[in-house]
DNA sequence: AAAAAAC
């Protein structure tokens, strides 16, 4: 099923929600139903287990909390155990997560709680003993809890994997099957995620789902249309670093987001950002517990903002305010930068995403145009300006190539191009499907090489 | 090759 936000908005009172979250909705001014959200509350309420594909941004969160509390709401059990349980990748997202439900539920007896690592065991152990209707989880702990006999899904209605395709991929699968197969069978599954890709991952999807309907929601990757999306070139790092400093400090934003491929490297230009005077923070996963809440917290008011970090806030993070996002190193696939860039340009606001790139990452920025279907603007900075062009052209044939001066009419280079991915993924194709999983998960890696 | 998620 696939719709379209042409449609004309939807008022959440037509969806004829309890009184109860109606009234929350009206509180928090919330009048019109997303398209996600419009396409997925009444089939949640049908009791269907769906894939729901949206974009960054869309109003995923809401579009299974609303259905689930309604549900809920409806339909009192008041001696069941756990009812909803929603796993998350990180425990930032958990904690966003169990906020919005918080607000949603509002004006109802219905109780969330939240188990990830970081927090106090013992504090968790009594969380669960109050018995919420919902619990909103990180992986990892979670298990801890159910190795010690502290949670009971067996009277459990609804499963909900948000970032469902990280959630299922190498990470964290194992985990994910532990615990799915400690939930109640006759429960409702549903997974979300902005780049969820069902082909990739059949036999995962076919143990958590039963007869699953999917709902894709167009412009998943395809547009980013309130996305300004530009890639500057660099030299080396200490270049990098130079337009960086100069983006921060000529730039106009509230809040900008720095994403780094390693820990090290965000520690480092924390440093370096930190040194020039710049109101910044750091944010990585070998950071201890209380120092990411800080950090996080002090992003979110404003105390702080830039923050640099790693992947561990790729995904789902919803802060007021992000109207820049710079990849300081190229993420590592089209999905990972979908996510990033994703932290901007939310319900509606336009942001601008720049990617800086090194001579070593020009393959990868390719790989995840063509993924994307799109080219970034190239931009340059005329006081900062790098020796480096960009790669060498390939000559086709071994014909001349050399000459600088000769230039390739940009259609028909795409067109080449085009067609030489053509060729090889029709190759590709012919063998065996059970290469396909992995080569869909990437990303990127469908236009790759593979290694043998 | 590397982030995340447990202690």
């Amino acid at each position: 099923m696939i719709f379209s936000a042409e449609d004309p908005p939807l008022i959440f009172s037509e969806l004829a929600l309890h009184e109860r979250l109606q009234k929350a909705l009206d509180q928090q001014q919330f009048t019109q139903a997303t398209p996600v959200q419009e396409a997925t509350i009444p089939e949640v309420l049908k009791g269907k287990d769906l894939i729901v594909n949206a974009e960054t941004g869309s109003g995923k969160t809401a579009a299974f909390l609303l259905p689930m509390l309604h549900h809920m709401q409806n339909n009192p059990a008041p001696r069941s155990s756990t009812r909803g349980l929603i796993l998350v990748p990180t425990r930032e997202l958990a904690r966003q997560v169990l906020a919005e439900c918080e607000k949603l539920a509002g004006f109802t007896w219905l109780k969330a709680g939240i188990i990830t690592g970081g927090d106090d065991f013992r504090h968790q152990v009594n969380t669960l003993r109050k018995n919420p209707e919902i619990l909103i989880a990180t992986p990892g702990r979670l298990l801890e809890h159910m190795e010690n006999s502290n949670t009971d899904f067996s009277d459990l209605e609804y499963l909900v994997l948000d970032e469902a395709d990280r959630m299922l991929d190498f990470g964290f699968s194992p985990d994910m099957l532990k615990i799915a197969d400690e939930c109640r069978e006759e429960r409702q599954t549903l997974l979300f995620s902005a780049t969820m890709k069902p082909k990739g991952m059949g036999e995962l999807i076919r143990f958590v789902l039963t007869n699953p309907e999917t709902i894709t929601l167009s412009t998943a990757r395809d547009k980013h249309e309130n996305i300004h999306q530009q890639i500057m070139l660099s030299d080396d790092n200490p270049h990098k670093e130079r337009l960086l400093s100069w983006l921060l400090k000529h730039e106009t934003f509230d809040k900008a987001l720095v994403f780094s491929n390693t820990r090290d490297n965000a520690e480092h230009l924390f440093n370096l950002l930190d040194r020039q005077g710049l109101q910044v923070g750091v944010l990585h996963g070998d950071m201890d517990h209380k120092h990411r809440k800080q950090i996080m917290n002090r992003f979110q008011d404003g105390q702080i903002n830039i923050l640099v970090a790693t992947d561990v806030a790729a995904r789902g993070l919803d802060i007021k305010g992000v109207q820049l996002v710079i990849n300081f190193d190229m993420a590592r696939s089209g999905d990972d930068y979908v996510h990033r860039i994703g932290r901007t340009g939310r319900a509606g606001e336009k942001g601008l995403a720049i990617a800086l790139i090194g001579p070593n990452e020009w393959n990868l920025m390719s790989s995840i145009e063509r993924y994307l279907k799109t080219r970034f603007e190239k931009r340059s900075i005329k006081e900062l300006r790098g020796s480096w062009k960009g790669p060498k052209k390939v000559k086709a044939s071994g014909k001349a190539a050399g000459s600088k001066k000769k230039k390739i009419n940009k259609k028909d280079a795409d067109k080449t191009k085009a067609r030489h991915r053509v060729k090889k993924n029709i190759g590709k194709r012919r063998k065996p499907a059970e290469a396909s999983g992995t080569a869909v998960d990437a990303g990127f890696e469908p236009l790759r090489r593979k290694k043998s």
